[in-house]
DNA sequence: CTCATTATGTAGTAAATTTACAAATATTCA
DNA sequence: TGAATATTTGTAAATTTACTACATAATGAG
């Protein structure tokens, strides 16, 4: 299926050269756009003010084999279009507009890593991960909580886990560490003194040094591999938001990796987690 | 604007409440999805071995006008980027597989999620929030990890938030409540029985409770306001993923709607806390 | 100014979609 | 279980929509 990247430009671009009539329908859809998505040939072809085959030609003249077609393919460039633009949140919104402009960045911010998933990274990570005899999750700030959910995830599928909000703790960690330890330091611009510290640390042991975080970064750099996240957001002047998710996300991957590794027989012990906990709840009705 | 949901992923989780033909014809539309947006009401029910009639039937029950209608909001999802809703990780994926399901998962459900928000009760968290003279953030286990990040964003933002993951301590708190405190539990099935009892004891006392949980559940019950997260989540089979990553949307909104109520004269007050990490990291470049 | 060419519209046709209704199937309650 | 009722599904006709063939109008060249 050949998509064009985005229709109404290409419309736009072809203004001048089209005939009288055709330049007709090319305003009246590029005046509303969603509007003509949704209209019958005929509507079109009277807010337009010309006949129906007119616009059928036009439509012919775009590559599209008809109409139908033509709306077809208006539609598809006006979604993919719409949805990569990030909206910040202004005074002048309500109730109404903020909560989805919040959803709308947090989807764009997953669909765009998505797009560019670090996979060798990320394979090589889960490698390292399932080998190590040790692995600490190390954060501060908003990162200390998505450790803190790695270090639960990772409990859950029998990984030896750590995690610890305190620099001092990591320090001495870090210091302490030995061959078969494994480092995962989580941070959305690599640029935290004392976690940098933290990890130069653990540079001079045997240990193994993975890193969430920004390529290029001083903390990318003391690591021995890197998954780079690559998230716009404007740290300086809102707080973390869309990042956090993106990096929870990547170490829901990395989990995952980790138990397929496992294979098959891995199964029970996950359910005599879930068999662990059943005492914890209510049960359902 | 209209705003799209994750059709694909509406037609699956409505699945097994179709009656036979309509069924019939989501399995058509789930198996070829980009075909399906080009063929006509014919060839559509013939794929699907029911009669037009029942092809139109289903399109009106997910909300389109018709036919055409349908086809045009099934373009625009699939558009969106997110292919479809492959519930389950196999054992049989590999690298090039399994990050692409699980971030497609995530997308949907934040998608999903933005289509049901509950607006009043996200405004009326916002009030109670802005009013409260203490909040406390509670969770356990993955639900610790989103209110320990609760608790740094809205600290953040000047509200005295105060969180523990202890809970003889979350018991203890609840019991010495009084006007004026907040009590703000996070769970995803609302089962969880001593963050269930915690919510028992702080209801007697004076103090507000607000829960962000599925509806129906105890700890709903329990609340004087819940935030209701529709997330289909197979707790019992699978690490509970997707859910949490809604929970911190939701508290984003939340510490947003704070913020806006605040009104403008409150910037100077989030700028000089990006002055106080400023030392902490390393400049760039 | 006439002829050729292109552009546009009209009207009819074919196709697709929807509606109304009837048959078939499932469900309820005695 | 079996009659009564409700629900589901399909048939056929009505309606809307899109397309084609052709005619007319406009444009431009010689």
């Amino acid at each position: 299926m050949t998509s064009e990247p985005n229709l109404l430009a290409v419309i736009q671009r072809q203004l001048n050269e089209l005939n009288k009539s055709e330049a007709k329908v090319a305003q009246a859809i590029l005046n509303a756009p969603e509007e003509a998505t949704r209209s019958s040939i005929a509507s079109l072809a009277a807010s337009a003010g010309v006949s129906e085959p007119s616009v059928n030609r036009f439509c012919k003249r775009f590559g599209a084999t008809g109409f139908p077609d033509f709306k077809l393919q208006l539609a598809t460039s006006l979604a993919s279009g719409v949805r990569y633009v990030s909206r910040a949140v202004e005074f002048s919104d309500d109730i109404n507009t903020f909560p989805t402009k919040l959803f709308d960045n947090a989807i764009n911010a997953l669909m765009t890593a998505k797009e560019e998933l670090p996979l060798k990274a990320i394979a090589r990570a889960v490698d390292q991960i399932a080998q190590a005899r040790r692995v600490y999750f190390f954060g501060l700030g908003t990162s200390a909580a998505v450790a803190r959910d790695a270090e639960h995830k990772f409990f859950r599928i029998n990984v030896p886990v750590f995690t610890h909000e305190d620099p001092l703790m990591q320090r001495m960690l870090a210091a302490s560490a030995g061959v078969g330890d494994l480092f995962f330091f989580i941070s959305h611009t690599g640029r935290t003194k004392v976690l940098v510290e933290a990890a130069e640390i653990a540079r001079q042991t045997e240990a193994t040094i993975v890193s969430l975080t920004a390529e290029g970064s001083p903390l990318a750099d003391k690591s021995h591999c890197c998954i780079n996240v690559k998230v716009e957001e404007d740290t300086e002047q809102y707080l973390p938001m869309t990042s956090r998710l993106v990096q929870l996300v990547i170490l829901d991957v990395l989990a995952a990796g980790v138990t397929l590794r496992r294979g098959e027989g891995f199964t029970p012990h996950l359910a005599r987690f879930k068999d662990s906990l059943k005492d914890t709840r209510f049960q359902t009705s």
